[in-house]
DNA sequence: TCTTAGTTGACAACCATTGTCGATTGGCTT
DNA sequence: AAGCCAATCGACAATGGTTGTCAACTAAGA
């Protein structure tokens, strides 16, 4: 993400107002080094700024993930899936309409070894796209 | 999974008895091509068996995932993260901590053409493993 | 047959997230 | 400096998926 002072220009760019609130979670998810929930940065704001709501930060982190600054790490589908499947394979997840598939893709070209000390077990792979019904819809308009 | 016979085996042996409820549960799963959330098995569950209970689905299914013949198809954190990097990388979730971190995995090696149709747009690649810290709490005992 | 695991129903409760609504504050344009 | 209105707050309720509970009943398997 940009630095505090490009999103308040962003923001202020889009027709949004620039708030203590929304400069202190700027500043939250700035200075946060891993992938924090939303609670998690309601606690570091609430320190310095004990009156702003957990819905206030919601609302900023959205607009941020409107914007594109940020991102949400969620598998997408809301319900946890069950799959009948336990072999080593992986999932192809349409964009359009949700529909899961299972995909035999070959994951070991994949550069595993160097992962600053991180011992890799196993590699999921999520391809993002459209399915082949969705893809046709689209052709025809 | 394994077909409803053998998972009938299976729990016998792990002293759980055999009700027609978890039979139905086996057999909607079984016959299921996709990936069904919970709620999808219990409307198919439903069909045959109205008096069946979700309550009764999810532990069977919770059954079925902790014996190992079905997988939950989750991103494994509950609350959604928000990311503040925006380019392309991926994410190593260590099993113990919960820990993400950011990988730059090349992927351009896999094979991602021929997927019948799918088009692909993007890959995540989640590596999960054990991170350096909770790597070096299991060596040291 | 008999023990007891399993199921049901009818709840409440959880957690993360979003909606609402009235009142108030304060950004920002003029 | 004034005033409009976006934004926030507080205090909820509500969502959806999932699990806990508890008492009563059913039925699996020894």
């Amino acid at each position: 993400m940009r630095n505090p002072a490009e999103l308040t220009d962003s923001f202020r760019e889009s027709g949004l107002r620039i708030t203590p609130q929304r400069v202190a979670v700027f500043e939250a998810m700035h200075q946060s080094a891993g992938h924090p929930s939303a609670e998690s940065i309601y606690q570091t704001v609430s320190a310095e700024m004990p009156s702003i709501s957990l819905r206030t930060v919601y609302q900023t982190l959205n607009d941020l993930t409107e914007m594109g600054e940020i991102r949400r790490l969620e598998f997408g589908v809301k319900a946890t899936r069950f799959d009948p499947t336990i072999d080593d394979h992986h999932h192809l997840v349409c964009d359009d309409c949700g529909l899961i598939v299972d995909a035999y893709i070959d994951v070991s070209g994949l550069p595993l070894a160097d992962l600053d000390g991180f011992e890799a077990a196993g590699a999921s792979v999520f391809v993002t796209g459209k399915c082949a019904a969705c893809a046709a819809a689209v052709a025809e308009g």
